[in-house]
DNA sequence: TGCCAGGCTTCAC
DNA sequence: GTGAAGCATGGC
């Protein structure tokens, strides 16, 4: 079971970053997620020090890249400018934030899922339709259930899926799954795809503009230049840039500088 | 109790 | 291309 000591990384701001859903905290410093067909228990210990409950080699293999550990985000805020003072302060309350890489076909579902609902709505139905749909699985964590697949979304009824909290995007989840199941979309494949070629192939989803687009390019395929901008995001942009964001020197990482922006607006009005 | 939520589709212009 | 209405449901 690994050990380590980490730098730069805050697992409670992941958690409530709303960029990902099956991720909770039971106690003070004790983390669970379900993702990519696992369930992982983290505890921090003092000094930065992290337990993993998992084998090394999952550690190495999978949760590295996914929670991006390795990657020096200071890298990516070189390009703010120094009179930003917004984004200075979303960017200093969010520090060590990361974009995770989440599975895309997850990801997909659960931002269909997020339109015009807020996150704990979100979280319920995700957990409705896994519960519901998904596989159970025993691990050395807890009994859970799994995501449910493309094949058992697109094999689902409508009703059924209404159940789980839908409303009207039942329909968009399931078309989403039946062309995902039926080898009309092929989400792998995509991983190769640029931003353009990606965006085009998402947005071709009945249920899935703009918005929710950016947000699987980012959080599923870690296309770090997609901007998803919701309600949240067009406020900001509104009252304190005027209007017009990003500029373009920020438009290499915008989804990372979106994603702090995202964190800290949603901060001070909880405040 | 009303307003709002990590929006999208449709339809008028 | 832009703007407004309608949409199911639940959290606060």
């Amino acid at each position: 079971m690994p050990e380590v000591k980490l730098h730069g990384v805050d697992f409670k701001k992941i958690k409530d970053s709303g960029q990902v859903f099956r991720m909770w905290e039971p106690e003070d410093g004790v983390f669970y997620i379900n993702a990519i067909g696992r369930r992982l228990k983290i505890e921090s210990k003092p000094h930065g020090v992290y337990v993993f409950h998992c084998p090394d080699e999952e550690y190495k293999r999978i949760w590295t890249p996914y929670f991006d550990l390795d990657t020096d985000y200071s890298h990516y805020l070189k390009c703010i400018r120094p009179e930003d003072d917004y984004l200075l302060r979303a960017v200093s309350c969010g520090l060590d934030m990361k974009i995770l890489r989440q599975d895309p076909w997850e990801t997909l579902v659960s931002f269909i899922i997020s339109q015009r609902k807020n996150i704990p709505a979100i979280q319920k139905s995700i957990e409705l339709l896994s519960k519901r749909f998904g596989e159970r699985k025993d691990s050395e964590n807890g009994e859970y259930y799994a995501f449910p697949t493309p094949e058992a979304l697109a094999n689902a009824a409508l009703t059924d899926l209404r159940a789980c909290s839908l409303g009207y995007r039942d329909e968009y989840v399931h078309l989403a799954a039946r062309s995902v199941a039926g080898g009309e979309l092929n989400l792998e494949s995509l991983r190769f795809a640029d931003s353009a070629e990606l965006k085009d192939a998402l947005t071709g989803l009945r249920g899935v503009g703009e918005k929710v687009a950016n947000c699987v390019m980012l959080f599923g395929y870690h296309k770090l230049d997609a901007f998803p901008v919701d309600t949240w995001i067009r406020r900001v942009i509104d009252t304190e840039y005027g209007g017009d964001f990003p500029p373009e020197s920020y438009k290499r990482y915008a989804g990372v500088l979106q994603q702090y922006i995202f964190y800290y607006a949603r901060k001070m009005k909880g405040r």
